[in-house]
DNA sequence: CTTTTTTACTTGTATAATCTAATTTATTTC
DNA sequence: GAAATAAATTAGATTATACAAGTAAAAAAG
């Protein structure tokens, strides 16, 4: 029963989550608009719960102009991101959920409020830097590693890789990894490049051959292998 | 994001939690007032709360009388309290916190919706009957073994007694049993019983004597010794 | 540089959960 | 059984979050 007192409440933090995600993926700043299909929320309830973190100092937001986060939101948003893929970790290496099971569930956890419960967390799973979709995990004080790998559509003919992340955490995607092999940590060797349509024929493990669609190159983050 | 279809809110969980607490310490219908005491809300928006429920046909609800839980209220409440036990157990065994600590935590982790994450939970406790206070963990099909075990108060001058529950869960009183050493497991002998104000001198696993007023013997729950 | 389209904002409405104040019903006491 | 007291309900507001419909501003197209 017992509320924490100087919380935010999980609408603002989801949307301080939404608002920190979408900054990533552009230097401009945040619309409305992205903020709302994302959240799956209609523009004019955006522009009122936006009016409110400005108020609160958690944005910057000028109207028409897009927004982002302040100091305080990032850090916000960041433990957020902390607590959802330390817990979405926690659900595969402890409790055996699949890797495309865990979303759902860690939204729901991420805000659980008690700082001393995501210290126990972040040492019983003996301080992970990646989740397991191979995410970094900002560390106790917000700081995140962040990833210059490469995704699989810049790799190149007989170019040797490994499999460190995906783009998509969509079921779909990730149950159509799983279902060509394709783990966090596979090696994956380029045959060939299908000039057609970009298509990529790959070597996982020096076993199998697969094709892998343009689409699906894209959204599988790799890194050198052996670099 | 994605909220599950027919859930109830924490707000009526809580509600519903309440309302079965409540109705184990007496046999008449749960009072407004009652209600209002235990979760800090005020009578009326407790009288609104319980046409809701009712209308739901979650409680059975006549106006100035009192209310009781339908089955399928019932059913709902013993899945709050069989998630809260689990996670306290959890937090105590796998996390290391305190039986004083676990109680708020574990007031927000059982709203957390999810039954495949509950039955990985019971299971990684490898399936726990009571928790870290005692209490007993309702299962899978919400069945419940209730206690007849008495309180300490109840017990006779050189009675030898095994703590196995304690009625009071504040945080104080947690840490004043702990302050003697008294934890669950622990044999307890009653050395003597002070008719003046009922205390008892007790000795712990036959080391150290200690004095424990009424107030307190009657929040320790005991069974027999070799029993 | 005007017109069209897109995006964002404003206004008004809805629901959930809470409150205070006033009223009604039940219970207790003489 | 009538008066006093306690409890419960109704009425009216408030706050947070959401929506739809209409308007205004900015961007894109011509």
């Amino acid at each position: 029963m017992t509320r924490f007192t100087m919380g935010y409440s999980q609408t603002e933090e989801n949307y301080l989550k939404a608002i920190y995600k979408l900054s990533k993926l552009q230097s401009k700043g945040v619309s409305t608009k992205s903020i709302g299909n994302l959240l799956e929320i209609k523009s004019p309830t955006v522009s009122d719960m936006l009016k409110k973190l400005n108020d609160k100092k958690l944005i910057k937001y000028a109207r028409y102009k897009g927004v982002s986060l302040t100091k305080e939101g990032e850090t916000v948003a960041l433990k957020i991101i902390r607590k959802h893929r330390l817990w979405e970790t926690f659900l595969v290496e402890k409790f055996r959920f699949k890797w495309d099971e865990v979303h759902n569930i860690a939204e729901q956890l991420e805000h659980i409020d008690s700082p001393e419960l995501v210290n126990r967390l972040d040492e019983y799973l003996d301080f992970p830097q990646f989740d397991p979709h191979g995410d970094p995990i900002p560390d106790k004080n917000g700081k995140i590693s962040m990833r210059h790998d490469k995704t699989l559509d810049k790799a190149n003919e007989e170019e040797q890789v490994v499999m460190v992340g995906v783009k998509d955490h969509s079921t779909e995607f990730l149950k159509y990894l799983e279902s060509l092999n394709l783990k966090l940590g596979v090696e994956i060797t380029v045959v060939k490049i299908v000039e057609y349509d970009k298509s990529f024929v790959v070597m996982i493990e020096d076993k199998s051959e697969k094709i892998i669609s343009h689409q699906v190159s894209k959204n599988i983050i790799v890194k050198k292998a052996n670099g």
